[in-house]
DNA sequence: CGCGACGTTGATTTGCCTCAACGATTGTGG
DNA sequence: CCACAATCGTTGAGGCAAATCAACGTCGCG
């Protein structure tokens, strides 16, 4: 049994050592405050007026995160896929219901930690309160630059640079997603494609 | 002299007491690590291409940070005044050379902390790391509603929405900057205000 | 005073949206 | 296993929000 945990543990405990140094003990205890989750694609993780209680980093998958306007067109905020984590951290750390969708693309597997998790790990573990601020700030850092290129750039330029930026994301979600992640209209990410098809 | 001091730290005491408890020890470190600084309206505390080197809390006055695209035009991310700080994150915490300018609208005091001060003030006040990362949590919330906004709501929705958020900046800040932080151009927001004014 | 920064207004253009119709592919229940 | 629905991408026509360019008025300031 113990093997398949092992397993399991692989992934995520590779993406801790990448900033942190655990003894096995510590190591020990961060796993016993995650929980192993299997979803089928098209689920929710989380819908628009609950109070998000997790973040769950993907250890197979892929998910996506989106606001939803009154007049039904969605909004992605952000795809993430193996070694990401996600959660609508706002709902999470100020416990008021969440404004977004989370939503799996493909069947996922997913180590879950919540509030109450998340508090012991901070409180007993307090190095990876680095961690997370450092994943905090990068996705800062992601948004930051994101939100210059949807105001300086065309959507021309914005999916050229998500290709080459996200070649594995672009095989595996739909292209009117990636549309909507850019900023255009799925109709249109249409004809800029066969725009840059047909000029070569 | 020490009341001068008092008066200077007053402000940015209360803003730490908010999230933090500290003993006067631990205040007077945290103080020890700031370094208080005027400057002039119109003037840089980063241009692009240099390395940020500090985080500053800002005691009064207003400030600007900004891309400056090949064709000359503004990209304003943000705008900050009293007990807000300013810095460029990325540069700052990756040691990697700016894309950003920050410059100050209005003159202005600072205080200022470096990389060798925040280190310190990490290692020997680790609370501290909780506040920033809090910090960083609601920059990443606040521009994740405004990317949101930027993609769903027409001009006029977000200058709306804008006068009504951050009253005390229209005051402050020229209209074509602000049209700017609105991602429009400042002839079109002019415009728009003119329709409102217009309209009722 | 004259100059630069700022806001306004109008004419024209454009990037992108909306709506609608149409294949192709996938998936699912009978 | 087939039939039908749902999902997905493409294409075209028409429209609109916002950009661009240019001219002009105003104010504050060196």
């Amino acid at each position: 049994m113990w093997f398949i945990f092992t397993l399991m543990f692989e992934q995520i405990d590779k993406f801790v050592d990448q900033c942190l140094l655990l003894t096995a003990e510590e190591r020990e205890l961060f796993h016993s405050l995650l929980r192993f989750r299997k979803v089928r694609k098209r689920s929710y993780l989380l819908q628009e007026g609950e109070i998000c209680d997790f973040e769950a980093y993907i250890v197979k998958g892929c998910v996506r995160t989106y606001y939803l306007s009154d007049d039904g067109t969605e909004t992605i905020l952000s795809f993430a896929i193996e070694d990401w984590w996600v959660s609508d951290l706002y709902s999470f750390t100020e416990q008021k219901p969440s404004d977004m969708f989370i939503e799996t693309i493909e069947d996922s597997e997913l180590l879950i930690i919540d509030r109450k998790g998340k508090a012991e790990l901070y409180e007993k573990l307090p190095q990876f309160e680095t961690l997370f601020r450092l994943l905090v700030q990068r996705s800062l850092f992601a948004l930051q630059r994101r939100f210059h290129s949807l105001v300086s750039q065309t959507a021309e330029q914005r999916y050229l640079a998500f290709v080459d930026k996200y070649p594995q994301i672009v095989q595996r979600v739909p292209q009117n997603q990636i549309a909507r992640y850019l900023g255009v209209s799925p109709e249109f990410l249409s004809k800029v494609r066969s725009a840059i098809i047909k000029r070569r």
